[in-house]
This record gives structure tokens, sequence and C-alpha cells, in this order.
DNA sequence: AGCTGTACCTGCAGGC
DNA sequence: TGCCTGCAGGTACAGC
């Protein structure tokens, strides 16, 4: 499940690849995946180079050397694969740029919930437009996210985490991790939240995704990178998908809840209710 | 306006 | 064995 980690090392791995190269054909073999742009209007990207590639939250941005933007969100299972020569098409592909040098990069997604989106300008990509700052940008603090939560009074702290408009990056893996590090439960509701937990929450988000991007971020199940790598943070997590399992911090059995309609692991003992 | 629940989609685990 | 059910989760949106 791709969070801010994983785009970020595919963001690496694509930089390492493909800047610079001129695209020699698009093929688009399913133009569900297709949420602003047409199909042909992919295909005309015939010529185009890709000048650079970024990262805002989950969203991964190839920048067109004419000032047009190729994004790209993963969602759940969606893969963006790099080779450097023509392979044959795995199933699940959506959609394949073909370089001049005989690379690819292909665009794969089981669930097929991953969006593309082609623009001249990113204020037009729904979501993107309007994402908080990341835990992993300078100018975000504890203050920042306590001003942010006094707009959510009536939420938990676990949605709270997971709202892309509180603050960018985390998903349901790194918010259950966030949350044990600081030492609080995923159902306080954040209008009770003091100050001291807010700093500890904000200094979890911030060590845990650098962390992760050192780590190359966590392979659950599908999550690769442009080269086809696993990450190694999976071995480095402390509750999520452990329920059953003795807390690492005092042994008591990690218990699972449901918040806001995801799953959230959680110690009972070290994480104040 | 701000919250909750659900749709989207496939693969897989568990029950019988 | 094989079918059926439920679950996994990021985001948008319907509905309260």
């Amino acid at each position: 499940m791709p969070e801010l980690p994983e785009v970020e090392t595919v963001a690496a791995s694509l930089r390492r690849h493909i800047m610079g190269l001129p695209i020699e054909s698009v093929e688009v073999y399913n133009p569900v995946v297709l949420e602003i742009g047409t199909e042909m209007d992919f295909e005309n990207l015939k010529g185009e180079v890709i000048s650079d590639v970024s990262r805002r939250g989950k969203y991964l941005i190839l920048h067109l050397e004419k000032g047009r933007f190729v994004v790209v969100h993963l969602r759940m299972t969606g893969k963006m694969l790099f080779s450097k020569k023509s392979e044959p098409l795995a199933k699940h592909s959506h959609l394949r740029f073909n370089f001049s040098d005989g690379a690819e990069l292909v665009f794969n997604d089981i669930r097929r919930f991953g969006r593309l989106w082609l623009v001249d300008d990113l204020s037009g990509v729904s979501g993107l437009n309007k994402l908080a700052l990341e835990p992993v940008q300078a100018e975000f603090s504890a203050e920042y996210w306590q001003n942010q939560i006094a707009r959510k009074k009536k939420s938990m702290v676990k949605a709270a985490l997971l709202d892309q408009h509180i603050v960018a990056g985390l998903g349901n893996i790194y918010a259950d991790e966030v949350l044990f590090a600081a030492k609080v439960h995923p159902e306080r509701m954040v209008s009770t939240l003091t100050e001291v937990e807010n700093q500890g929450l904000a200094a979890a988000m911030t060590a845990i995704l650098s962390d992760a991007i050192t780590k190359g971020g966590t392979t659950f199940r599908d999550y690769v990178d442009a080269d086809n790598n696993k990450g190694s943070y999976q071995n480095y997590l402390k509750v999520f998908q452990k329920s059953g399992e003795p807390c690492p911090n005092c042994g008591s059995t990690l218990e699972k809840t449901k918040v806001a309609g995801r799953s959230s692991i959680f110690c009972p003992r070290c994480q104040v209710k």
C-alpha cells in the first residue's frame, strides 16, 4: 500500500531511469485509469521528454519538458515498473510508456484504483490541489499539526492522521506506527490531546516517515519500486498487522479495532485512551 | 460545514 | 476439493 515513503522511493528509482528520455509511444490498455486526459491525449505524448520526477503527498509527478505533467496515484496496488527493454505485458497492465532507447515504463494495478492525470497545471489534479503539509517538509511542526486538528474537533486521532487535508502522506500502516510511537490510542478524540502528546505525534510522524524512506518503504503485500525491488521497513514495524502478538514495549497483547473504516492495531496498555 | 458510511476492485484467507 | 463470504485500504462522494 503505497504511502509517502513508498511513493518517494518510486520517484527516486524513476529519476535514475527516465529523466531526459524521449517518449517513443504510449499505449493505453485500459482507459478507465485515466482521470484527466483521453486515450488519444496520452498517445499524443509521443516525442515528449520527461524532464523531472517528483512527489507530493502520495502523488507521483512526471514533469514534461514542455511544461505539462503526468500525475500518477498508485492508491492501493498500483505499480510503476521500469525495464530497460520491452517485456511481455504482465496481467493488470493498464498503460505503457515506450522510450526511444527501447526502455519501457508500465503502469500496473491489480485493483484498478490507481489513476493518471495529464494536465497543464497541477491545480487541476483533484486531491493534490488540497493537500496539507507533509511531516517531512521543513515547514511542518507540532504547532502546524495542532492548528490543523483544531478544525477536526469531533474526530478520532487516527482519522485525522489519515486525512490528507490535515497532514499529507500517512496511510494506515504509518498512522498505526505513529500512534504507537507517541503512545496515543487511535480512538482518542483530537480535542482531548495534550500539548505534549501533540508534540510526540508530530515528532513521530517526521521520524517514522523519514526512517521508512531510508529503508525503501514497506512491502506488506504488493508494493515494489520502479525496479521491482521490495522495501525493508516491514522488518521494523512495531504494531501494523500484528494483532494478537505481544507489544514490543510491555508484552501486553496487541488489540485490533476499527476507526474511520480502517483496522487499527494498538497496545491497550502503552497507548493512552 | 463536517462527519460517517459506502463504492470502487481483485486476490486471498478462512469456514464449511 | 471448491464454493462462499469477508476483508484489505486511498480517495471521492452521497447523505445525514
